[in-house]
DNA sequence: TTGAAACACGAACGATCGTGCTGATTAGGG
DNA sequence: CCCTAATCAGCACGATCGTTCGTGTTTCAA
């Protein structure tokens, strides 16, 4: 982050290069395992025995197992964003912004970026009954999600692209429901054809893809 | 399995009176506690204390915990066909009974049946990557419940209450996601708006209640 | 090149998990 | 009323959980 002084603030231990090369991986692992067996159920051990570490090696990178889903919460939100967020705001705001995202949704899924579906949906699906620092950041990441599909909503009202009277926030709620629903359903079933209903949904809902 | 009856079938061990109640209150509990912590995180001791048993004394009842999570899901069966199902079929078949589908699991929510919000929704998003006896239970009763709404959709259809143009099955998908948007959306943040967003929702895929 | 610090390991801890066994208590059919 | 068996508690097991500690090994800055 920051090594401003060499006299002031040693501050955070310095890193080694190997030292961040693990971390990484621990945490690549970490995001995809944990839409298998929940935040929760990610054992130790098990996390270790995949990442090819011993169990406390593993542990000296984090303070304690809350830390270690918090860290994995922050690698899954990269990992969402380099695969659904950036390439989704490539495209102008408005209709074409809202549809890039749902179909960037729908095509994470497909391409089971993450084995258990939409990490988020997973581990909100685990966390909502469980208050604490986790639940708090899932929330606080959905809010940015459903805030970008609003945002990109009522740029498309304004452009005259979508009708104004279902207001952005109920328009995105059912947008958001035909995402949700893809994903449980996929992950459950897993037929394509469940994806192929939530963009025809869509289509009833913002009208056909734009361009 | 079974002694092979002088006179015929003595069968399963006979049940008594006290039995039964303790499987009752167990299953209760199991069914209402697995929405919060899950069917895998409830543990057979948690559960014993909340129910005021033994850990033995409980497990007596059951031959293995999957065999638990089983029942529990049976329990959790019957109090939605008491508490959505029973209540909706009481409406004439169509888009009467479709709506009523719609509006009791939505009640049941709101009245908080379950504390994690949709039993079904909340294990079938745990298991969804577990396959086994337990997920293939849950798969089963959610096309049960699917196939339910399906039904309605159709005889709606037929009625000439609903356009002909979503088919039955795509409907019912955008019908079962915005429900399954309210549980999640609501079992997250705890605020009644959120199921009252789903049954705009379900006014713009089915126009304004009957009656 | 050397020395301090980051890194990774093995071993062990107390707690809790699911699961058995044993024996006392008690309900209920003959 | 009695006797069988259903019920349930106590105790203990091996496994696994998150967590800590001490000890070598490796990196990298001075």
């Amino acid at each position: 982050m920051n090594q401003p002084t060499p006299t002031a603030a040693p501050a955070q231990r310095r890193q080694r290069a190997d030292g961040r090369r693990s971390r990484d991986a621990i945490l690549d692992n970490a995001a995809r395992l944990a839409t298998v067996e929940g935040l929760e159920g990610l054992s130790i051990a098990r996390l270790a025995e995949r990442t090819g570490m011993s169990k406390s090696g593993l542990y000296a990178h984090f303070t304690s197992k809350e830390e270690l889903q918090l860290a994995t919460i922050e690698r899954a939100q990269e990992i969402f964003e380099t695969e659904v967020l950036r390439p989704a705001r490539m495209k102008p705001d408005g209709l074409r912004r809202l549809w890039a995202l749902s179909d960037e949704f729908l095509s994470h899924l497909e391409r089971n970026v993450f084995p258990g579906g939409c990490f988020f949906a997973a581990v909100g699906a685990e966390f909502d009954t469980h208050p604490g620092r986790v639940k708090e950041r899932i929330g606080v990441f959905i809010e940015e999600w459903v805030g970008e599909l609003v945002a990109a909503a009522a740029a498309a009202q304004r452009a005259g692209e979508l009708p104004a009277d279902p207001d952005p926030e109920q328009l995105t709620y059912e947008v958001d429901a035909l995402l949700l629903m893809a994903h449980a359903a996929y992950t459950m079933y897993g037929d394509p054809a469940l994806l192929e209903r939530a963009r025809v949904g869509l289509a009833r809902l913002l009208g056909p893809r734009p361009e």
